[in-house]
DNA sequence: TACTAATTTTAGCCTTGCCTAAATATTTGC
DNA sequence: GCAAATATTTAGGCAAGGCTAAAATTAGTA
């Protein structure tokens, strides 16, 4: 179908892309660790296949054949996370790298047969949603910890960045998913965040808020 | 560590050594489905990297570091035609495919997980014995049907020919690993032969008799 | 508006892994 | 033992996907 390396441009381009807009070659460089002049010529390969729709020196987007390509390999990735939390164990900071490769093992049926074993997960071990096997995919997580006002009571529903070394950064002070969160107090000076999480108090960047989907309620 | 076509050069070598022969060019690249000037190039690769000891004009042979390195793929290979089936209901006419894709993926932890996860069988869906962890393999399946004579009885144990083609074949004359078979008669003109297996009688060409192997009692 | 800075593209080159055609070795058959 | 057939290697190319350096375009600012 498509080679590895034009399901990560179409991913990479995915992520990125805001709205409607445009993503810039530097951006998606940028996700894909290299350099400009390499995505200039993957973009236009992506736009003769019609996967992507390239405006030179402007940037792309996907057109609804990458899109609907993307949804797949976003699909893989989430379920293979799944199933290394659910079934070998893994923590949450162990997956990301390793569904990075099995995303692009080719076989509809192997994974429409892995989501069934799994009991058709909604959600990845990190709060993001799986799209279903026509690539339809439930938004959910809307609202960022960063969005919240003092006062303000929420429930940890996703990751933004997944990334050991976030992950890990959470683990350590006993964030996770469903975990609740109160804010305290929200500092001027700075944005950073003085929450109350289970019976503990800790203080939290304005990037790390940046990176916490919440519930409010 | 190595690229996907190194390892499917070494997986080739180690399927066609006999002994402690050298493999010739060209038989590796029928096996590899590419010209022998092509394997000539990788063969000298692959002994610069010091995973084969390659003679010109005679052929090459893996060295003890590529035997190691063909185990860890066999493994690999094997442990996820067994997930394939028992977990995903594939059937073993479906599972060599996807498994020349699964076999590449880089993560001694996600296999030694998954080993762990089927229970560590010792044996894939055809047959096949599963190296562990630290590469050994018990060697187990021996003899071939086609080296039985009239009158002995013996079970089916594994099958050389995993194409879809031929396990197929044996599906619809309901012959499967433990199949009890008995050689009724052995065709002097074609060493065709006529055995029993169930309630049934049916003949086998000598070519399949040559990729069944059978424990005899 | 004009000039500078930043971004993007183009041009040309590299590596991997494959190919064909030609050259060289080896094996086989008489 | 030697010619013909077969096997293998060499030489030269190609496509994918990356790179650097230079050229072109766009953006920002005085």
């Amino acid at each position: 179908m498509h080679s590895i390396s034009e399901e990560n441009y179409i991913k990479a381009i995915y992520h990125a892309q805001q709205g409607n807009e445009l993503v810039s070659t530097t951006e998606i460089a940028a996700r894909m660790n290299t350099r400009a002049s390499s995505v200039t010529d993957m973009l236009k390969k992506l736009a003769d296949k019609n996967l992507t729709e390239y405006v030179p020196y402007r940037g792309a987007k996907l057109t609804e054949n990458g899109l609907s390509c993307a949804m797949q390999i976003i699909r893989k990735h989430r379920l293979w996370e799944v199933f290394l939390v659910e079934k070998l164990d893994f923590t949450w900071d162990e997956v990301h790298e390793i569904a990075e490769q099995l995303e692009h093992i080719q076989s509809k049926k192997l994974i429409d047969e892995l989501d069934r074993h799994l009991g058709f997960p909604k959600k990845d071990p990190h709060g993001d949603p799986i799209p279903d096997a026509n690539g339809n995919l439930n938004e959910v997580n809307q609202i960022l910890l960063s969005q919240l006002e003092t006062g303000d009571l929420g429930m940890v529903t996703g990751v933004i960045d997944t990334s050991p070394e976030f992950l890990r950064y959470l683990d350590k002070h006993k964030l996770h998913l469903g975990s609740k969160v109160e804010i305290l107090e929200i500092e001027d000076y700075d944005q950073s965040l003085r929450v109350k999480t289970g019976e503990k108090q800790m203080t939290l960047t304005q990037q790390t808020a940046e990176k916490l989907y919440i519930q409010k309620r």
